[in-house]
DNA sequence: TAATCGTCGATTAAATTAATCCATGATTAA
DNA sequence: TTAATCATGGATTAATTTAATCGACGATTA
């Protein structure tokens, strides 16, 4: 069990979108080249970013992607779910309900339909670690990098999209 | 991102160990019967269970399984741990030591090896399912099984285990 | 000694993920 | 108006992971 290379794809891409003005844009090309990343591949991503309402498209030459929200307001489980969509990590076959007693014989207290202990306590953890991934937003991202990156880094970024 | 159904298979497949007697033991053919699973998968299964710890194995006719220690102390996350191994749910390669300007010209502070911090976050969001997922035992699942499900259904099982 | 059962490795099948290719339509600049 | 650039989407292929089966082996019991 492991997230997609799409959401690291996602989250780094984000990156360089932050402080984007709101009239300007920046293309998948570039994006891919300065992360050395597939081209096709990371547009696929954005497809599914734009989808989710996470970025907005510029289309034509000088065209490309800036974000459609304030940094503030997504968070890391909103590009999750962009990404991977909306399946939970657990998803139960209902093999209880399958067991031989109730194939051989008819059992009518069989017929309560309970939630599945097993898959209530799974449904729980993922919401654990859901209501942490809300908690952590671009804005925040992008203020610990100012503090945890070296400036010359941040800065030759930001060159490399003007 | 999901859980894989061996997950599902072991955690259903203990229950029924739970309240075995020491000398005991269940065999993977009734486990698999009762459930209506393939033994040989389910055979798999109970091999990663075993090198865990987490179950005893009785070798020749008559044998089977039982648990290797009290219910008390096996928790989900041992069980998720001794099927899906130790890989974290999240594994940045680094692609933000990938970019462009690192490549084309030399840059000393980029040499710093800091964590990256999308990572890092993904691994404390990890962290939260867990500690959720080691609190919630075998041991609480039985009384909860014992509180929740019909009666005839918790009998049903024992006498087709005896 | 034969049947039963766990163990292990190899193999196959199915499903998912990663990545590429190509055709299309919007947009800008020459 | 035309050519180049860019996002979009569908189809396709490749690689990886997961699910499941098969067969051989050793331990155990009746």
């Amino acid at each position: 069990m492991k997230y997609s290379v799409m959401v690291e794809y996602a989250l780094h891409s984000l990156v360089y979108l932050i402080d984007v003005p709101e009239e300007d844009s920046i293309g998948i090309k570039k994006l891919a080249e300065f992360q050395g990343l597939s081209e096709t591949y990371l547009s696929k991503v954005f497809g599914k970013l734009a989808k989710a309402g996470i970025v907005s498209s510029v289309p034509g030459v000088k065209g490309g992607y800036r974000l459609q929200k304030n940094p503030k307001d997504i968070s890391f489980w909103d590009v999750i779910q962009a990404i991977e969509g909306h399946k939970p990590i657990f998803q139960c076959k209902n093999i209880r309900e399958n067991f031989a007693y109730r194939r051989d014989k008819t059992c009518d207290s069989c017929d309560v339909h309970s939630i599945c202990t097993i898959n209530k306590v799974m449904l729980e953890a993922e919401q654990q670690m859901r209501d942490y991934l809300s908690s952590k937003t671009l804005a925040w991202l992008n203020e610990d990098l100012k503090d945890h990156l070296p400036s010359e880094r941040i800065e030759a970024a930001k060159a490399f999209f003007t």
